[in-house]
RNA sequence: GGAGUCGUAGUUCAGUUGGUUUAGAACGCUGGCCUGUCACGCCGGAGGUCGCGAGUUCGAGCCUCGUCGGCUCCGCCA
């Protein structure tokens, strides 16, 4: 029979005893066949599940021979009858495991090559492999169903912002390179020679004016590019839920995103998340966690012991004081009994991040152990036990370093130590809100202050006047500490919401006025003819009405790969780029001809040893 | 740009201090047998440029250097 006409009856896996008696057609592929030489069983799945199905010879006479030849993952049609399995081989395993398909007539629809590897959820294969057959990969029903879980977000979400209002755009891919920021992917614009489109960073501009316009409420699945190097959490190309309102208050705007994280954990995962999500400062979590994103399902923190070492005489110590470092100390609950071979493995750890060194004190009855220990008084040693609430049997870390290499080395030792000692539970969530962040972050390299979210966010108005001052004479601060520069205490109306050591969203409130926005670029070194070049647009409809307005982003990839226990955002990415940008499976990217080059008036130019 | 780590059969891996035979195992593939399996089973078979290139050595899968590729991290990523 053909079976080009013929309809399938139901999908493998919603075939169940309820249909029993009933002659169906079934299209899939062989996921495993088991041929006994007289009677076959071809377990045939498609997306939702598998259906066993059974080839007779004394049903099938002639066309049995060919079932003989069926392979793995060939693409079959069958029609038969549905049965209970006989006594005794019901598989409870199977969620059609209570009945069979004996098969009237079958099609091979399509062979298929020896696969590269098997498609069974216990063979491991290398990621190299995958990428390159990454059709196949996909076809694994353990992948099937982390994109179904992706569709499942993309429906919860649209749902959930629909029904508060936000009304869903779309925004160009072809934008204006804008400075500041990542690196922008470049696409040369054939119909203006020698001009180049820029693939968008975010949506950021094109939202803010659709708030200008008047839209009130907008939201967006977004796709994203920016040209950085890669890491498990980040590829070239990702997925934004953008999201933008007016008139709001940075409250409000909580109110709604909790409302669609909480819908989506609700949806997606079956967990109801307490609401309102914790706030948390950025000064404290930086402090007490060393990172803007802190992992707060277990709760190590970090104690500033600066001003306690003081008057101790610790050479180290007594260095970085004079030069307004800070000393920061992490307890370990009972971490005394590590060795020596794995306090110095932490102490490398600590050195990517440029730490100099890891100071350890094991808290013993009435006594530190420690090679520093000879260099704190009694009374120094019980206020320091005091000061980290330390007891005995714990071990105490401290880093002395420049703040930035304080905070980056104790919060990923922090971590580090809590995944090494299995302090939290992997399947829980914490969410929290890190408010407060300062407008500007110090660059150690370019020695200047830069945003440290967009240049577009607003900032607590009673700042105003230290911007001014700097903006009046920015020559003046050109060589006081960092410290004391006017720029490190503006504080931005920004927030971020972290997930388990993820910052899964951030966003702030808006700039909405064009003077505002022109202080704003003096502050960072943006002259006005600059200005006017790369953002005139902005400030030209800022200066329209522009409603106050603000908004957010979040990840949706780094949202799945939370939903789905995942330490590598590939795993929740169809077609994902190697941590070197390429693509396994097209091998792009790739040269192009010379009449493509010319038809852009682009001449490559590469330096000698690549060439 | 930098650091670490991995690269052996189609796949996942083992391969000791540089010398034990023809570089092994499991799965897959393949030929045969098998009418109730479900990661079917049994008997047989094929399958290798040890990523690539130099070097050290009487001798290299193993040591050295370079190079390519995967991954993790630092820098970078508003």
């Amino acid at each position: 029979m053909d079976f080009t006409n013929k309809k399938r009856s139901y999908y493998c896996g919603q075939v169940t005893a309820a249909n029993i008696d009933e002659t169906i057609v079934l299209k899939g592929w062989a996921h495993s066949r088991r041929d006994h030489g007289g009677i076959i069983f071809v377990d045939l799945r498609d997306r939702t599940g598998i259906c066993q199905v059974v080839f007779d010879p004394d049903v099938l006479v002639d066309k049995f021979a060919t079932a003989h030849g069926l392979r793995d993952e060939y693409v079959l049609a069958i029609e038969g009858k549905v049965r209970r399995r006989p006594e005794g081989t019901i598989n409870a395993k199977m969620h059609t495991g209570e009945i069979e398909v004996l098969v009237k007539d079958f099609e091979i629809l399509n062979t298929a090559r020896i696969l590269p590897f098997k498609l069974d959820d216990y063979a491991k294969t290398s990621e190299d492999i995958r990428l390159k057959y990454r059709f196949l990969d996909l076809r694994r029903p353990e992948m099937q169903k982390k994109f179904m879980m992706r569709h499942k977000l993309y429906q919860v979400v649209r749902k959930s912002l629909s029904d508060q209002g936000f009304i869903e755009f779309t925004t160009p891919i072809l934008t204006k390179s804008t400075p500041e920021g990542a690196r922008d992917f470049l696409v040369p614009a054939r119909l203006s020679p020698g001009n180049f489109f820029a693939l968008p960073q975010s949506p950021q501009l094109f939202k803010q004016l659709l708030m200008v316009a008047g839209y009130d409420k907008y939201f967006q699945i977004a796709t994203c590019f920016r040209d950085e190097d890669l890491r498990a959490n980040r590829q070239p190309e990702f997925t934004q839920i953008d999201i933008e309102a007016s008139f709001i208050t940075p409250e409000e705007m909580f109110d709604y995103v909790e409302n669609l994280v909480c819908n989506v954990w609700k949806e997606c995962k079956g967990i109801d998340i307490p609401r309102p999500f914790k706030r948390l400062p950025y000064a404290e979590s930086m402090l007490k966690y060393g990172s803007d994103k802190p992992d707060l399902r277990y709760d190590l923190s970090i104690t500033e012991v600066t001003d306690l070492f003081r008057d101790v005489e610790i050479k180290v110590f007594s260095n970085v004081i004079a030069k307004r470092g800070r000393i920061r100390a992490l307890r370990l609950p009972g971490g005394a009994a590590l060795s020596r071979k794995q306090i110095d493995d932490y102490t490398a750890f600590v050195g990517v991040y440029d730490a100099k060194g890891l100071a350890w004190f094991k808290v013993q009855e009435n006594e530190l152990q420690s090679p520093l220990a000879k260099f704190l008084t009694p009374e120094k040693t019980a206020e320091f036990v005091a000061a980290v609430k330390a007891e005995v049997g714990d071990i105490i870390f401290i880093v002395a370093d420049r703040e930035k290499v304080v905070c980056d080395a104790l919060g990923a030792l922090r971590q580090k130590l809590a995944s090494d000692m299995k302090l939290y539970d992997p399947k829980a969530f914490s969410f929290a809100w890190i408010v407060d962040f300062p407008l500007f972050e110090y660059s150690e390299r370019d020695k200047v202050y830069t945003p440290s979210h967009h240049p577009f966010t607003a900032w607590v108005s009673e700042d105003t006047p230290k911007m001014e001052e700097y903006v009046a004479d920015p020559d003046k601060f050109k060589n006081v500490h960092p410290d004391d520069h006017p720029l490190k205490g503006v504080r931005a109306l920004a927030y971020d919401l972290a997930v388990n050591g993820e910052e899964m969203g951030g966003g702030s409130i808006r700039i909405h006025r064009a003077d505002v926005q022109s202080l704003l670029f003096r502050a960072i070194n943006i002259g006005e003819e600059e200005a006017q070049d790369k953002f005139g647009f902005l400030l030209n409809a800022l200066s329209f009405g522009a409603p106050p307005h603000g908004g957010l982003a979040f990840g949706v990839d780094r949202m799945l790969m939370l939903l789905l226990g995942e330490t590598n955002i590939r795993e929740v990415i169809a077609f994902p780029k190697t941590q070197s940008g390429t693509d396994l499976m097209s091998e792009a990217p790739s040269q192009i001809t010379d009449a493509q080059l010319k038809e852009v008036y682009i001449k490559v130019d590469l330096p000698p040893e690549t060439k």
